[in-house]
DNA sequence: GTCACCATGTAATTCGTTACATGATTCA
DNA sequence: TGAATCATGTAACGAATTACATGGTGAC
């Protein structure tokens, strides 16, 4: 499906940028549902430049260092938007070891069974105050058309995924101890 | 991490049965967060012999159709109650397309935006239909020993996570329909 | 000068999907 | 007799991670 591809052509569709600074795109917020290695990102920049679909230019950093500034092209803006654009089917529900794990929980005993399920909720907790903590950057809904709405968006969508989640988890640990 | 192979240890765990039974079971509620094709489960079944975790027995369907009935072995057994233990780090969020191109939605005009939300909320309240309808089996939770107890369990989780995805699709429509 | 970070690549391997390939059984 | 399903495999390809590999910049 080349979803990389579209990912990396929807930053550089927002502002030029390097290799590096896609990765670090991958590892704020997007990265909750999307994200790449550079290991996969330079040779994905290589094939979109092979494509026509972004240019560089390059940049001295200090005395020595290059890096490579790229840019999206009328091309791929296009290509970018008819991707935008697609209704698809739904995707399968994605893996999940835990919930495999504890598919199979009727084979631990009990205490155990409270320990992993604590275990998982307290990442989870700390994963929704970071979450959260992100989320006070925007006091109120972003007009619509900026950069800022899709962040929001999705933000607000991560933090209900991870409340819900808690909840299921704490659920079946008061369960788990009522027995 | 060898995830199937642990997936298909749990399911031979509980009963022995062929390459072709442990696809059908990823076609049931345990696919809902595990799944494989037969092409990846029978080259892997073929690993676990060589490793001693699980054996087969060769049974006649009719005239001539082979089937080859697995089972776990005691090593396996072993392997999978291992692995069953563990407590993990949380695994980073799943990549997930939709959000992917929602974090892009303000490129998109509103109307296309509200299309694209309504028609990932039509299956995912599909889905939701098929996964309540599913539990229907489940009169109330199940022993906590029994095989049914981890279905019921994954299944309430499925459940909630697909209840707040739509609630959090329709909050998105219903505001940007107000714009 | 050293440490965190900037910056870019390739190689090996694993995981997963799609396609290729074959044939038997069961039920209508 | 034809269609759905049972049953098992391999091959080619694509997506993703880990490891290998190198070197510059900036701040203390």
């Amino acid at each position: 499906m080349r979803t990389l591809k579209y990912a990396i052509l929807g930053l550089l569709n927002n502002e030029p940028m390097t290799g590096y600074d896609i990765g670090k795109e991958f590892s704020k917020d997007l990265g909750e549902f999307w994200n790449a290695k550079h290991s996969q990102i330079y040779p994905e920049l290589k094939k979109l430049f092979d494509e026509g679909l972004i240019v560089y230019e390059i940049q001295i950093s200090g005395e020595i260092l290059e890096k490579k500034m790229y840019s999206i092209t009328e091309e791929g803006k296009e290509a970018f938007l008819k991707w935008l654009k697609q209704a698809e089917p739904l995707e399968p529900t994605p893996k999940d070891v835990f919930r495999l794990r504890m598919y199979f929980s009727n084979h631990l005993d009990v205490p155990t069974r409270i320990h992993l399920l604590e275990h998982q909720l307290l990442q989870h907790q700390e994963r929704l105050q970071h979450l959260r903590k992100n989320n006070e950057r925007h006091q109120s809904i972003p007009p619509h058309d900026s950069v800022d709405f899709g962040d929001y968006f999705i933000l607000d969508g991560a933090i209900l995924r991870e409340t819900v989640t808690i909840q299921w988890l704490e659920n079946f640990i008061q369960y788990c101890k009522s027995l």
